[in-house]
DNA sequence: GAGTGGTCTAGACCACGAA
DNA sequence: TCGTGGTCTAGACCACTCG
């Protein structure tokens, strides 16, 4: 647990103070934070101090405000997803792609899986193997990867009834819910195997997007590698 | 020039008129901006209302502050551009690849290069073709387009005289500056006469990295296309 | 020391959403 | 109608930069 610095200005030291709250589960995903009257009288400061403590919450992505409303843990939205800019033709955008989970294993760790979810060499974890298909066709394999102290639960339904979305279902029956991400673009020549799963001829381009999610408390959660053929992949970003 | 909206706060009219001042050049580059309190005066409104008008132009990426000394006009950082993830072996990060510029042509524009440098059908423009060294080895291709009302100015220096750099020379040659940009990324296998050039094997896959660059007017000044071999490209993002 | 941006306060009124 | 966040003001004091 990170402490709170005196020096800082008041109203970091009362962001801090909220996020850690966040992070301890004081108020989950979609819950309001007290208002931003309430939050000035219980630290005694004035309203404009809550008001740009809770600026910064909101560039950080953690608190969502709505006018007339209040205040709101936020979710991650994923809209800037890598995996947003692989172009399936035909599927509109707004699709999500079905999911078929091909396997769900229970695992030591390999050596690469246990650095990424910060876990000591050979503790368990779970394995799920995935295609995503859009309109029937597969366009994308995954491979996934759960600590399985948090994520035991997901074994109590069946493979076809974990749903197309997996945070949801982490949320659902493991009480795991993904507060941030990180991935990691690459590209492969794509060896035999995924090239049969991916309909392409060995050697072609694939991308692959390496995602590290963590909880609000920044604990990692999901380890996942997914690829796709390079030729459905455009990426678009601004710079200023 | 676009007008200005009553109906808005005024923190972000006063926005907009400070972002159009700055479009309109009256303050270039690195140049101060008047101090808040001017700013109060002249617009005859609370200091707070300025500084929350110069929030909006920080977050935008059109200014920035520093303690003590003003607000100044900011040039674009390109820290985020994609080419900053080609990580070229032995070169360190920081490094700035050596430019040898192969070609330099006045020509009709074509189609494509028309559309995005918005153009008319037919107008001239420059194409300059050039390399990206590390080491003395080739790392990147490029492809440039410029429109040449704005830049016939380059054609004063010789083709060695240009720098590693473009931006600056365009803007001590031509007074063209570039004040944001936007980037696509794709993945194609390598054509033969591409493949030569970065040293790999027809059909391996190449990044091509195409950028539209603006000025603080928005309009297109110059259009690029880079390849660079897949296998030197890592690409990292962060998620909320 | 003069001038800049950074923090903080206290209070007013507006716009929106939900009951 | 009430409570929420959004805008705006006026003023105080602090922290930093530079001559």
């Amino acid at each position: 647990m990170n402490t709170i610095d005196d020096r800082l200005p008041r109203y970091q030291r009362l962001r801090d103070q909220i996020a850690a709250e966040i992070a301890a589960n004081v108020w989950g995903p979609g819950d309001a934070i007290p208002s931003e009257s309430e939050l000035a009288a219980i630290h005694k400061v004035a309203l404009g101090t809550v008001r740009r403590a809770i600026d910064v919450l909101v560039a950080d992505g953690l608190v969502e405000r709505s006018q007339g409303r209040g205040t709101f843990v936020r979710r991650p939205s994923f809209d800037n997803s890598l995996l947003r800019f692989l172009r399936h033709h035909g599927g509109d955008q707004a699709t999500v792609p079905q999911s078929r989970i091909l396997q769900r294993d229970v695992m030591a760790a390999p050596p690469d899986v246990a650095r990424n979810l910060s876990l000591a060499q050979g503790a368990e974890v779970i394995r799920l193997v995935r295609l995503r298909l859009v309109d029937g066709h597969i366009v994308m394999g995954e491979e996934i990867w759960l600590p399985k102290v948090r994520f035991a639960p997901i074994f109590t339904v069946g493979l076809d009834d974990m749903g197309d979305l997996l945070y949801p279902t982490y949320e659902r029956l493991c009480g795991q819910s993904i507060a941030s991400a990180q991935e990691t673009l690459t590209v492969e020549a794509v060896g035999a195997e995924h090239a049969q799963l991916l309909g392409l001829k060995p050697g072609e381009p694939v991308v692959v997007i390496e995602r590290l999610a963590r909880g609000y408390d920044r604990h990692p959660l999901e380890w996942r590698l997914s690829r796709a053929p390079a030729a459905t992949f455009r990426y678009h970003i601004d710079i200023n």
